[in-house]
DNA sequence: CGATTGCATTGATGTCCTTCGATATAGCTT
DNA sequence: AAGCTATATCGAAGGACATCAATGCAATCG
């Protein structure tokens, strides 16, 4: 449906340089609030990390103590965001990380160096 | 550099290098969550990029399409999530960035540079 | 084939969240 | 003190979300 917007922003949003418009705000909003829940961040940090770069979702479901639809649904959440990726491969699905998402959101949070927050910049100069 | 700040963490949960634990993920989603919605991340925005490194909440309220409790429900569980601070000066209150937990979302989100993620590692060796 | 396993979808339910109007609190002004 | 302005809190209404059991679909196996 979304099918390919810019993505969260066109480039660079930068949270804390420039006011967000409405648009940059809704499409951030939508990936940190998939980030704002617990079992899919621990899901998030698992796929990350797994060596190999994908697990298969028979390695997630018994992780938690929660039922596999449910488990199946924070997937879809995670994937419906852009932070990760599903293949199929035979019975089993696997899913690995959307590394340039992480990266844009990591980016939006950061301050650019030597070019401090205003907030630190009274006192400098 | 701020060594080991209670709050989200104990140091840097490293959320794309390994498996966060329930309660790592717990403390982490609170801050995510808050910034799972439109206004807020847009009340962020004006608070972190305001020259001076503050806002009154009267310049705040005027730029939403928003009755003034909601404006200031969501200024709330920004401030609780601990990502800006507040101090009444006279009739007026003001906001300002907590840079640090912007920071450490930051480095949560960041690979470590020279340790790229296992995807693009192709698990070498 | 039919059975079995892995995962996704559906529908229902209880809880949380966003938003509002009304009201309370804090500080200035006259 | 009385009135005014700025901000926060309260209580309610509606929608969104997390979770589950039941079911559907796909791929393998006997």
């Amino acid at each position: 449906m979304p099918g390919r917007t810019d993505g969260v922003a066109a480039c660079c949003p930068r949270l804390l340089t420039a006011p967000l418009d409405e648009d940059q705000a809704g499409e951030l909003a939508k990936v940190f609030k998939a980030l704002g829940d617990p079992v899919r961040l621990r899901l998030l940090s698992m796929i990350a990390s797994r060596a190999g770069g994908e697990i298969c979702v028979c390695d997630l479901t018994p992780a938690f103590d929660l039922s596999q639809p449910t488990i199946s649904h924070h997937l879809k959440l995670l994937r419906q965001a852009g932070l990760i990726q599903s293949e199929r491969r035979g019975t089993w699905v696997y899913y690995r990380l959307v590394p340039e998402m992480t990266d844009r959101l990591a980016g939006v949070l950061a301050r650019p160096a030597g070019e401090p927050l205003p907030e630190s910049a009274g006192a400098a100069s």
